[in-house]
DNA sequence: GAAATTATTGACCATTTGGTCAGCTTTCTT
DNA sequence: AAGAAAGCTGACCAAATGGTCAATAATTTC
């Protein structure tokens, strides 16, 4: 047990990383509402209960606890197109694959936001990550698509477009909720908006895409 | 022309409103770039090309500098759906919309990048213009396309999700410029990106709602 | 052309910001 | 039990921020 410590972890090592993982929660609500700049060390710290130096005493700098949070919104943000496989139905890789993100969108729609107001800003910290994974894997999941489109399986549409589209379409249910809760007259975007939203996007692309909903 | 002076107004007011715009488009690129509480008003003032003093003079607080940039970008905002009216041919009608929210990323990123940051923020400014002025249009244009489904004349749609889903696709190219030109590998959104983003568009939103494009 | 109005700006201010650090407590190791 | 290591935090700091203001310059107005 002198270095491994991985398995279950001493008691030290799992009171550090249930810590970290409590001050990136808070800080994940905090950055979400207010941006980078506008989030204030001390926002932070009172989001995560902790004093401040706590905070510079895990992360160092805003910066570092920012780009920790970054990263581990990046990895999920990656981990949602399993569904688009050459062997997998056309119409029911789409359907799982949009139905993922709006379930992001519902279940994390901060983490969401963080993402978008890096993006928006011109991806200052994140855009290596995305000239790297993430445009390999759109490459990837695109060929996937020029293959179902060159077997006629599906109407041809240009690949990474589309995906800017789904991805477009699906986040703004987090991103601009406030938008949407503005015009639907709700104070924020709730279940039957979310069902209806998915309706439309599914449909959108299903039909866009020249497929029939997947008959289960 | 003792109180009038709107025609051509004296040199004095002509002077004072050209310097009030050269403030604004200074300040729409650095809000743009920074978000409200990223931007200083020293950065504002040297976008502008002024002493800072000088915007406190116009504007008295970067509150209401912000505010009055938002007011101003809201109004275009709201300025672009004239083409969904009840006489008009569905697939026309939203064919122009499209292309005029797409001529609207493409000419100004930097306003629609300033509208998303607030709403992504919660638009706390703005709330109350989103549920007066975009809620009513929102009710109005939806009426229209209600119109169209009840006459046959398109596919059965939710009018507002299907408004949402084309807003989201259309701005994505402004607000999110930075990851779809690091995942295409450009420096930003060029005009064939452009070209194909708008063909992706149009045929997810008129082929999911049974149109064809129109023929000119 | 003198008085009044409007426009301009450098110097200044109180407050907040991200960050540091010395000293304390707790937990682990032997 | 004693020493070492890790964890914690109140008090502090230099820098930056939004905003003010008195002095000055430029235009109008009469």
């Amino acid at each position: 047990m002198t270095q491994a410590g991985n398995a279950q972890a001493g008691p030290r090592a799992r009171q550090r990383q249930a810590r970290i993982a409590q001050i990136l929660a808070g800080a994940e609500r905090v950055f979400a509402e207010a941006g980078f700049e506008g989030a204030s060390m001390s926002e932070l710290a009172a989001a995560a209960g902790l004093p401040k130096a706590n905070l510079h005493y895990y992360f160092g700098t805003k910066e570092a606890l920012y780009t920790t949070l970054l990263d581990s919104i990046l990895a999920l943000w990656l981990s949602a197109t399993d569904s688009i496989r050459p062997e997998a139905e056309p119409a029911e890789a789409l359907t799982a694959y949009i139905r993922a993100k709006m379930r992001w969108s519902r279940e994390r729609p901060q983490a969401s936001r963080v993402f978008a107001n890096e993006v928006l800003h011109g991806a200052p910290y994140l855009r290596s990550h995305l000239a790297g994974p993430l445009r390999a894997l759109v490459q990837e999941k695109s060929a996937v698509l020029e293959g179902w489109i060159a077997a006629g399986r599906m109407a041809p549409v240009d690949p990474p477009h589309l995906f800017f589209s789904i991805w477009a379409m699906t986040q703004t249910y987090a991103d601009f909720g406030a938008q949407i809760g503005a015009v639907l007259d709700l104070p924020e975007p709730d279940a039957d908006c979310f069902a209806r939203g998915t309706d439309t996007i599914l449909q959108l692309v299903l039909r866009g895409c020249g497929l029939e909903p997947p008959g289960r």
